[in-house]
DNA sequence: AAATCGGGGGG
DNA sequence: CCCCCAGATTT
């Protein structure tokens, strides 16, 4: 039998195959961690790495993420995606500075009660920072351990998850928990991948009860199947002044958000009618249509671009309103379907001069 | 085209 | 508790 526990052998494994040297591993503190696992939650680290520098050059700390504005943080998210994380680090970030005096708490319970935190980020930046003893459970140590334990069931069903958790708690080591914990996750990272695993490479494929069976990649099970995607249509409006284009705020539930975005409509006639403000616009002109995919729905989108003459007092900057300058960009938060239409109408207005 | 990722929120 | 949601990327 193994005279090498699990917690031993993925120590080991980190020793010699481990990440040590990201970004967030250097001058660690419970903040730098804390931002970094919040961008880790939706995005891979090669993605992450140029937004965290960006991130943490402006913001070096909680009380200047605190005082900046919803704004300027979306703007550095932009092109992330899951804004409302972004909406949740900024809200706890003035929670810290309010009732923590600008220190990150160090309790558990403290932790899991800011908002954008649950229980697997709070155990991740208490151990990973402060070496704290918590296990966690994110997506790389779901596989790990379904695999090694061969668990039957989707991990998003509670009583799989906690089965799960369960031995996560019977696998973390009280020695050394902030390598265990960076070992499992880079571990399920770089060698039990979704697809295609490397179990030669794995410290633990020993006694894996999924390679035992042959079948890794049938673990962890998965989700139940949905239903076809519906398609969505909306018509944006791209109404020209100038190098300047209106953008409106979104609400802050709903997609997308808080960031700003084209004036959208359900049908073009509705475009038309709200356009019979200004009466010197020009008839819309239809531009290249594409689909913008979320994991529930397809949105195909129609934009119109219309452009009116440059006068307006009534029509500057106002409460949700924005006119976005190409030439000198607002630092607002944009979905990546904005951002696609902003650029091809900077190259149009170009090839006008 | 389908799967993914952790937490929030509604039912 | 259970189910759905967000969005860009990977496969």
């Amino acid at each position: 039998m193994h005279t090498v526990s699990f917690s031993e052998r993925i120590l080991a494994w980190y020793q010699l195959h481990g990440r040590k040297t990201l970004p967030w591993q250097i001058n660690k503190t419970a903040y730098r961690v804390w931002i970094s696992e919040i961008m880790l939650q939706q995005t891979q680290v090669a993605t992450v790495i140029p937004y965290y520098q960006t991130f943490m050059a402006r913001f070096p700390d909680v009380v200047t993420l605190a005082n900046a504005g919803q704004d300027e943080v979306l703007h550095l998210w932009t092109g992330l995606g899951y804004y409302a994380r972004a909406r949740n680090l900024h809200k706890a970030a003035k929670i810290i500075r309010d009732e923590y005096h600008g220190e990150f708490p160090e309790q558990f319970e403290q932790v899991l009660a800011l908002p954008g935190i649950g229980v697997s980020t709070a155990g991740a930046i208490l151990s990973l920072a402060l070496g704290q003893h918590h296990g966690i459970l994110d997506g790389n140590v779901k596989r790990v351990l379904a695999r090694w334990l061969a668990q039957a069931g989707w991990p998003g069903k509670k009583a799989v998850e906690n089965e799960l958790w369960q031995q996560v708690a019977l696998l973390t080591p009280k020695a050394r928990v902030s390598e265990y914990n960076q070992a499992m996750m880079d571990l399920g990272a770089t060698v039990c991948t979704r697809s295609k695993p490397n179990c030669h490479l794995c410290p633990v494929s020993e006694d894996c009860q999924a390679l035992a069976l042959g079948t890794p990649t049938t673990f962890p099970n998965p989700k139940p199947k949905k239903t076809l995607q519906p398609i969505k249509q909306a018509h944006f409006l791209l109404l020209k002044q100038g190098s300047q284009l209106l953008l409106v705020q979104r609400p802050p539930q709903g997609i997308w958000g808080g960031l700003y975005c084209f004036p959208e409509f359900n049908t073009k006639s509705e475009l038309i009618a709200w356009l019979t403000r200004f009466p010197y616009a020009s008839s819309p002109q239809p531009l290249a249509g594409f689909r913008h995919t979320f994991s529930h729905f397809h949105l195909d989108i129609s934009p119109w671009l219309v452009e009116i003459p440059q006068i307006t007092n009534e029509i500057m900057a106002a409460g949700d309103r924005l006119w976005y300058n190409l030439e000198h960009p607002a630092s607002v938060g944009l979905a990546a379907a904005t951002k696609k239409l902003l650029a091809y109408s900077e190259l149009q207005t170009r090839n006008e001069l």
